[in-house]
DNA sequence: AATCGGCTCAACCGCTATTGT
DNA sequence: GACAATAGCGGTTGAGCCGAT
């Protein structure tokens, strides 16, 4: 498997985009599609790599997307999903629309980590800190409540993954959740509905997205959207 | 007014996954 | 099946901003 360059150092141009390029890839896109990324730039006039006009369009010239602060009910939306998914920024992305992967990433890194370290979670794991200072924080600071909702994601997702695993020894998974990069609407709708459904139970959330979030890619990764339903379920 | 340090976020980099031949 | 091309993901970086000193 070849790896591609990222970009060709032949006098492509890097760093921040300007608005003249910023027009010009969104007429191009807008007349044309994007079709392949790799033909784009020449296509469009851009002295920039496909990989570089993708993650331009992706990440802030798509007009779905929406900018500036996250709601509580997104922060609160992107902890149970980190708590579910980990670091799939992008899986997380799909259940929060209009908002990209990379927002939230730096959402998470610059934010809600902090926020987690400081009320004595680890940000990793979303359990209590083991250092005893901080696990005193931790006593003080959290309401029960926060605790034992915590605790319930952590034991449903824990029994999800076994029963799922029982049920794998039985029957395989078939070959288009196998792959790892499951594209399913359908499931990612039911999931997210029963995320609302939890949310609602915990009094967060209200805003997840009621369909499957306008995303036609739509991937859960890594994690079977099997998986997600029953965790969700929860 | 200068400078220092922390924070934010757009963009880059390196990698894997997927698709096509 | 092997290989190449392309797309996409997650980690990291660095320029710019802003408040504190």
């Amino acid at each position: 498997m070849g790896r591609s360059p990222y970009c060709d150092s032949s006098g492509l141009k890097k760093g921040p985009w300007t608005p003249e390029e910023d027009h010009k890839l969104l007429a191009y896109i807008h007349q044309h599609g994007h079709g392949s990324w790799r033909a784009l730039p020449s296509k469009a006039g851009l002295e920039r790599c496909g990989k570089s006009c993708r993650l331009r369009w992706t990440n802030y010239l798509r007009p779905d997307i929406k900018r500036g602060k996250f709601s509580l009910q997104e922060e609160q939306a992107i902890e149970q999903l980190h708590a579910l998914l980990g670091n799939r920024w992008s899986a997380i992305a799909t259940h929060l629309p209009k908002r990209t992967d990379n927002e939230i990433k730096n959402y998470w890194n610059t934010h809600l980590k902090k926020k987690l370290i400081k009320m004595g979670i680890d940000p990793i794991t979303h359990k209590p800190m083991k250092n005893n200072n901080e696990e005193m924080k931790v006593k003080s600071n959290m309401n029960n409540s926060t605790l034992s909702h915590m605790a319930q994601w952590e034991t449903a997702r824990l029994e999800a993954e076994e029963r799922l695993a029982r049920q794998h020894k039985i029957q395989p998974i078939p070959s288009s959740s196998s792959e790892g990069r499951v594209e399913s609407p359908t499931t990612s709708s039911t999931a997210t509905e029963n995320c609302q459904h939890l949310a609602g139970e915990s009094g967060v959330a209200d805003d997840l997205p009621s369909s499957g979030s306008g995303s036609a890619e739509s991937k859960n990764y890594g994690w079977p959207d099997t998986i997600l339903d029953e965790f969700l379920r929860f």
